[in-house]
DNA sequence: ATAGGTGCAAATTCTTTGCTATTAA
DNA sequence: TTAATAGCAAAGAATTTGCACCTAT
């Protein structure tokens, strides 16, 4: 098991080309703000709600407007480019790194930690298999409290 | 790995006497509405939305208020007497059986299926152990396509 | 040139809440 | 009797959308 750590930064360095670059080939434009919140979106290390990520982009350029960030998360979301989390019931939230299939939550805190672990992913591919899908994208949240000592 | 069975039903129907007496053990009033609420939650193999819950409701009193639904679920969720969903990212969508932790939807039909694996358990158990966390609940959802044949 | 994108404000959708009347305990 | 609950309608919060103007390609 790996908890998170440094190495996922270099992961979503590389990923904001590929994000552009898929942007672009899918016939989007690369307008401003939309680069913006591309890089926002991989600056981040934490799953962003909508309006962090557009507080974010504001202080790039402070008349972006949050209709438009609805907009390209949605986009996004739609392109499988970004993971849409609902973590608290409330607002979604996004993360930029699809590695992240599990999550622990902490409920006192609503802290999220990320976590891999390869056995489970065996587990969730062999199960998919068995039920007959075609494995399109999982999510595992944990929801604990943290243990002292 | 055991897919949903009928021995489920079994469960269900042993569950409302404890859902009741879990409420009244509260110090929740027993009303005709909660009375209502609960039995269609007991009936219901689904996952149903407040609004379905709402409409089941309706078919036994169809003066019960919305709102009243809203607040009922709300309560029940407090207690953990129902696990809230949010498979679509749009509205809640509620279960009673709170043994199912794992869900498949289908991204094409929205179709939701239940599925049990103790591997999968062990993992997520020994996970929260390894991260220092005393596990509250958990859920994982499997996004995938139905393949043919 | 033009299809696609943007900001703004209004509209939608889901959910919560203030209030008054009602009711289980 | 009385604290909790219900229904109703209004308020909130998150998200989407119509429209007129703008811009990357």
């Amino acid at each position: 098991m790996v908890i998170q750590a440094g190495a996922i930064q270099a992961g979503q360095a590389a990923m904001l080309a590929d994000l552009e670059r898929r942007c672009i080939d899918a016939g989007l434009k690369m307008t401003g703000p939309r680069r913006i919140i591309l890089q926002v979106l991989r600056e981040a290390g934490d799953h962003p709600s909508v309006e962090t990520v557009h507080q974010r982009a504001k202080e790039f350029d402070s008349s972006i407007s949050i209709a438009t960030v609805y907009r390209t998360l949605n986009i996004l979301d739609d392109m499988n480019l970004v993971r849409r989390h609902e973590f608290n019931d409330n607002y979604a939230r996004f993360e930029t790194n699809l590695d992240h299939h599990y999550h622990v939550i902490d409920v006192a805190t609503g802290e999220v930690q990320e976590f891999q672990d390869r056995k489970l992913e065996a587990s969730i591919e062999r199960i998919a298999a068995a039920l007959g899908y075609e494995l399109v994208d999982y999510k595992l949240e944990l929801h604990g409290r943290k243990k002292t000592g």
